[in-house]
DNA sequence: ACCTGAACACCGTTCAAGT
DNA sequence: ACCTGAACACCGTTCAAGT
């Protein structure tokens, strides 16, 4: 509750800023924005910090869980819109469309999502307000539960692949092994190597959502029988 | 074409083997399955053909090139239905589900397949049969390029998600925050705490690929026009 | 052409010692 | 309680030198 950030209200700062788990976790932000996935390291956290490694260890535990702090931090940009003048379904999107939005924005933030289960109180509201959407829309139990699992796993992993697509050279890679591709042993591939590799990442990502969505609203429910009547 | 394996026919072998990309990329696999994701490194791979890391640079360009071949190479595994008795619908099925296995069989395959977007032989053939069996269910053009991706993409999403949720102690942060949240703060997901936590993973995941193919079959093409009427 | 040792520039984490 | 320097056990990659 409390979030430890109390003023210091010593006169003379003592020139370094004091230690804190937010200043840690805001400061290691900064530099994956600037530097992406591969600049971020405990030893530059805590050299920006004017501090040595070792001194983080009184605030985290390990790398790992300064990952978890981290993406729940910037879970917050999530805007959740509240107007209840919208449909839930465009509700619902529009949520999904801003979780997206912020995992792509901050460079190498959905490559960290995809091997943190996050679970900080950001994180916690995201699926608060996804469970409360599709019951809106008649879904609930362990429909809805798996579903929500399935959007935000769905989210990360689309996030996480047009991060890796731009940048790399390992899509360079792709387009040599498509461009290599013969007619008569792969003619499918062939046919729709053009369709495959155009980029369109905003378009491909709203109709695979809408897909996903649909089909937990309208597709079958996971437990055949459990039917009380 | 040429697999480079050609058969050494000295008399008195060397007694260290000779080195390939293959025999690397198989040691490597064996690493993986023995010690995880975490125990891969090229100097571990490089010991264990008893040589130096230097040695490997001969054959790969860089450690990224590895990961790729690596996967490429595990995805031989992946066995393709090709019996026509049984209905397109269900090859299919049987098809993502032996994607889905082999990357959840190897330990820290999955991981593996987050960070590399594979596009070697097996993969190619792998795509190339999606598109196919997509094609017999009667989607084609863009419709199928995107969704052969978006089945790709949740197949790898799912199986790195398992990986995740055993072993490590993220879990049991995920626990903890659950069991401490309120009923009147989340209502929504306090009433399907339960159900969230479930492991399942197997329905779950065929659940859930369900879902997304009958999306594709039936759900509404990307682009809106393009009709040829 | 292939292999090697040594070096370079990094990592995460621990621990005794300081304040 | 908090911070620190130094150490430990690792990384990927490069490069001059060997065969």
């Amino acid at each position: 509750m409390s979030t430890n950030s109390e003023i210091v209200s010593r006169r003379n700062r003592p020139a370094k800023a004091p230690l804190s788990r937010d200043v840690i976790v805001s400061m290691a932000l900064d530099i994956l924005e600037r530097d992406g996935a591969a600049g971020l390291s405990l030893r530059r956290v805590a050299t920006a910090l004017d501090t040595g490694a070792a001194s983080l260890y009184v605030y985290l535990s390990n790398l790992d869980e300064l990952h978890a702090l981290m993406l729940d931090a910037a879970l917050a940009a999530v805007k959740t819109t509240d107007v209840r003048a919208l449909p839930w379904r465009a509700r619902l999107k529009k949520l999904l469309a801003s979780y997206l939005q912020v995992l792509c924005d901050r460079q190498g933030l959905a490559q960290l999502a995809l091997s943190t289960i996050p679970c900080g109180p950001n994180t916690l509201r995201i699926w608060e307000q996804l469970l409360g959407l599709l019951k809106e829309g008649g879904v609930d139990g362990t429909k809805a539960a798996w579903g929500v699992d399935l959007l935000a796993l769905y989210v990360t992993a689309i996030a996480a692949e047009q991060s890796i697509r731009q940048g790399d050279q390992a899509l360079e890679r792709v387009r040599n092994a498509m461009s290599g591709i013969s007619a008569e042993e792969f003619p499918h591939l062939f046919a729709a190597r053009t369709t495959l590799l155009s980029g369109e990442g905003e378009a491909r990502g709203a109709w695979a959502l809408d897909i996903i969505i649909e089909g937990i609203v309208s597709g079958a429910s996971p437990k055949p029988a459990k039917r009380r009547r």
